[in-house]
DNA sequence: ATTTTGGTTCGTGTAGTTGCGAACTAATTA
DNA sequence: TAATTAGTTCGCAACTACACGAACCAAAAT
């Protein structure tokens, strides 16, 4: 495969991917600074590659960036006496990918909570039903820390930026 | 607490749980109604009493009644004799919760392959990255498949429909 | 001091989503 | 046969999200 093949394939599959981040709930123009970043062999972006790129406004690229950033997906180095930004993937712990399910499901599991406690003959079916999904989702989370540990113990020699 | 209060505090609940299911990319209508069915005492209800409750159109209820069943969060039965739809929760097995979850991160998994096979230097820091990333669900999701035979062992005496 | 560089913020147009009422259908009842 | 019931579908208006360009700002270069 020639370089040249290989760049037009990343360059597809930012396309493709960037479609799946859509479908998940991120906008656009995020999804693809994202999926760029990922794939492409470059590894830092400054601003203006990045809307070269993608052929988007800066105001555009501005704002996703700045959401990226909160979102803890990218982040931005600077070299001295180089005022541009050169953007990147973040590399976080590899465990941090389940932290946001994680507080979904203990989210669901405090609604569950609330919900049952109103109800007035707490064996109904449904609330049958409500209790067994709580259990599973505790059971889940308490497994999901064993994991982390777990993980962790057996990856102790790594070191990534928290 | 007085059943007219308890009422009360559940139909207050329906909004704040349906807001978060909306949070979480659900059409407002359809989230008041999966919530109503969760929180309230009357386990089923009719076409009517939805849209009577919520104070919403035919045409919305049914819309989001449809979707609903689609996605398999809810299921109606009849009476013989009797026209009306009795919409309820529907009762799936709990750990279906986290066949979505799976299929998620298989997809993930996946396409982070798609990506390395792109990749002109596998060795470069984005490209470890993503490979921890990748082994870490793995990991993650072989032991969600123990996780469910674990839980099902323990619980194989409940009954539900698939 | 003025211009250039590297962005950010604001106002606007457009596309997509949502929910309503009206019109419709299919089954039942009168 | 006509009217009622139990919903579905359609067309439209209101609302929302997104991305653009223009204006703006702060730091550096000229």
């Amino acid at each position: 495969m020639t370089t040249e093949e290989r760049i037009r394939l990343q360059k597809q599959l930012v396309e493709t991917i960037g479609l799946e981040y859509e479908k998940e709930g991120m906008q656009p123009v995020a999804s693809r600074i994202l999926a760029l970043l990922m794939i492409m062999d470059k590894e830092c972006f400054t601003f203006d590659e990045i809307i070269e790129e993608l052929r988007i406004s800066k105001s555009a690229a501005s704002v996703a960036l700045k959401m990226l950033q909160l979102r803890n997906n990218v982040e931005y180095i600077t070299f001295p006496g180089d005022r541009k930004r050169y953007f990147r993937l973040k590399r976080v712990d590899p465990y941090h990918i389940f932290e946001e399910s994680r507080r979904k499901m203990q989210l669901n599991i405090e609604n569950i909570g609330k919900i049952l406690a109103l109800k007035a003959n707490p064996n109904a079916p449904n609330n049958q039903f409500l209790k067994e999904i709580k259990q599973m989702m505790e059971f889940f989370i308490e497994s999901l820390d064993q994991l982390k540990e777990a993980y962790l113990n057996r990856h102790n020699s790594s070191n990534f930026s928290s």
